[in-house]
DNA sequence: ATGCTTAATTTTATCGATTCCAAACTAGCA
DNA sequence: TGCTAGTTTGGAATCGATAAAATTAAGCAT
């Protein structure tokens, strides 16, 4: 049962119409008797008539698709960022080429040409921690192809941004890290000069003034790789534990790190919460069966992704080029379990944090 | 600093050659003189050519692109399998077009039709758990789109398949509960007619038989809905709670019931594995840190999208119709942790199971 | 000088859809 | 009857790359 697609030469040819009157029967066009227009779509239909969508991305130029730049699919923020543009890209006739970077900076490169090549119609990118150069994608951009920046972003280039509350999230956790006890917090976070890496330690630092507390450069912790590999965390880990004065809580602001550096307190044998509190970003699924259960903030993943495609698709359709900009910021929610709580003081809440 | 991509017949009009000599350069054709080619190339390199991946797909139709048919992708299995499949396509000129069928029959319809439209040059399909109906994808395949299962798959195509090793995990995994002297093991696993299914349930009965223990009809639980809603998984649990004679073990056979079940249980407080052990299928990251920690089978999820991409490229490279096909059967990683033995007997080993 | 072979390049058609331009036909009106 | 305006359709070019067929040029033997 041999069934290849029809053309609209097919339908022109059966038809005894021109190519051009049934191309523009399909599409509407005012200049159509209602007649041909019905004769024609009948037959379309029939024979199950759909255009080849190759033909019109060379005629016009546009080829539907959007590019997606990130570090890693199986990660699940990144995976439910992904959901998320897939699911306004689907329903747009979009689809969505991934790349993943693997947090290199040259790679992250090879990636972007590669989805230049294949001629996307936009970009949505997350920035890997290597990445220094903005050139290359200042110059994309500069050829008209729109980008929007989600998580790891980038003012280099403007356009618009979607993002979590960063520093409300870690404004909130150091709080309630402060307001539980704790008195020296540490953090561990991922390479120095990214967006989310400023953002996290504001809100971090707001906290600790707002409490009196000086922030101590020892009790900060970066992670060049983002947690990548599994032994910066567990050096950083364990540079805090061997300070002359160790810290009695971990604020770790990325889900790789929290997952890492509960681990190694784990293998250590360290008491959670007893000689050490952790809590920190973490989209990975359920935290509430650690042991103990951990304290996460959870950021919109899903939300942030579906957020940056409508931005994205916007600017790819609209008439003339953007000259306004906004940033994005979606609420996290701070989710109190027991690894953050005093054992004598037990307490069990959800709390959601809009800015 | 416009840079807009540069075609072969701007490259023809500035060396004044004809458009054909300089495709025919480019692709090192045999009747083109050595000077000539060396000049075309030479101001190609320089003026950063490249082709027009839609022009060339047009005219060889072919979209050196593939399609993904998978339920979800924020779902660690899928993911690493995308991810897999990514770092083949990616080495190999294609690239990979997502879908997700969120475990309905009509979505992966609609999700085929989409991505037969997008003109993919093969699909690798994994599918959802209610699909009944094969008729579509029979035609697509008749029509000559070159298709690869993996995970659920399916006997009503002639193609390759590429799997776990369903029999053995759960064999092993079964046995390992019996040796620990478990003797009342229950399953809880996906909808009923789906291949992994049949093929957990296979190793999940050897092992009962080979105790010499009879399977009992009400120790199988089926979610209809693979676990993609949570309260199948909490009734089928219940129900073997409520069993007369409830079970000692739980052996869940999917990612998300696993975790599904485990988080009930803990919710109803129920001590594990005292009162009821449990260990299944996860790919989930970190099952050592749960409390307490989670006896696990881990897939090849990464190895399997590899595979698949690698078999299905060379169908689709191929100069005549495949006629031979392959199952590749993967090895899984069975890793006993806590929730799976009884405390009086502590054991904590890793073995690693060959098929 | 003529014919024949081989090498190098150009011309032209093609993939499928779209669109500019022109042609054919129908009404309406002086 | 003739002319204009409006409606409907066909022809041809286009997007960029490719390949079959046609052309040109050069080399060599008779």
């Amino acid at each position: 049962m041999k069934n290849e697609p029809i053309t609209i030469s097919d339908i022109a040819k059966a038809l005894n119409f021109s190519s051009s009157t049934v191309s523009r029967a399909l599409r509407d066009s005012y200049q159509i008797s209602e007649a041909t227009r019905r004769i024609v779509k009948a037959y379309a239909e029939k024979h199950n008539y759909h255009p080849n969508l190759v033909a019109q991305s060379l005629k016009s130029n546009k080829s539907k698709s959007i590019g997606l730049l990130l570090c890693s699919v199986p990660n699940n923020f990144f995976a439910e960022v992904i959901s998320g543009v897939e699911s306004i890209a689907y329903n747009s006739g979009y689809h969505i080429i991934i790349t993943q970077s693997h947090e290199s900076a040259e790679r992250e490169a090879r990636n972007l040409e590669h989805l230049i090549w294949r001629s996307v119609d936009g970009l949505i990118v997350s920035l890997s921690t290597e990445t220094k150069d903005m050139s290359k994608l200042q110059q994309i951009h500069a050829n008209g192809v729109p980008i929007v920046f989600f998580d790891r972003v980038s003012d280099c280039i403007d356009t618009h941004q979607v993002v979590a509350d960063n520093i409300g999230a870690s404004y909130n956790l150091t709080k309630h890290l402060l307001e539980g006890g704790f008195r020296k917090i540490a953090q561990i976070t991922s390479a120095e000069d990214m967006s989310i890496t400023h953002e996290r330690n504001e809100g971090y630092f707001k906290a600790l003034a707002e409490f009196g507390i000086p922030a101590r450069e020892d009790y900060i912790q970066y992670c060049r790789h983002g947690g990548m590999m599994i032994e910066e965390i567990e050096t950083s880990v364990q540079k805090l534990l061997d300070l002359k004065e160790p810290p009695d809580a971990l604020f770790t602001a990325s889900d790789r790190i929290t997952i890492g550096a509960f681990a190694f307190l784990h293998k250590k044998k360290i008491r959670i919460p007893d000689q050490m509190a952790i809590a920190g970003f973490c989209n990975f699924s359920s935290p509430e069966l650690f042991n103990p259960s951990l304290t996460t903030i959870c950021q919109p993943a899903f939300e942030i992704g579906k957020t940056a495609a409508e931005l994205l698709i916007k600017l790819i359709e609209s008439k003339r080029p953007a000259t306004s900009f906004e940033k994005r910021i979606l609420p996290t929610e701070l989710i109190i379990r027991d690894s953050s709580v005093k054992k004598n003081k037990p307490l069990r809440l959800v709390t959601k944090l809009n800015k």
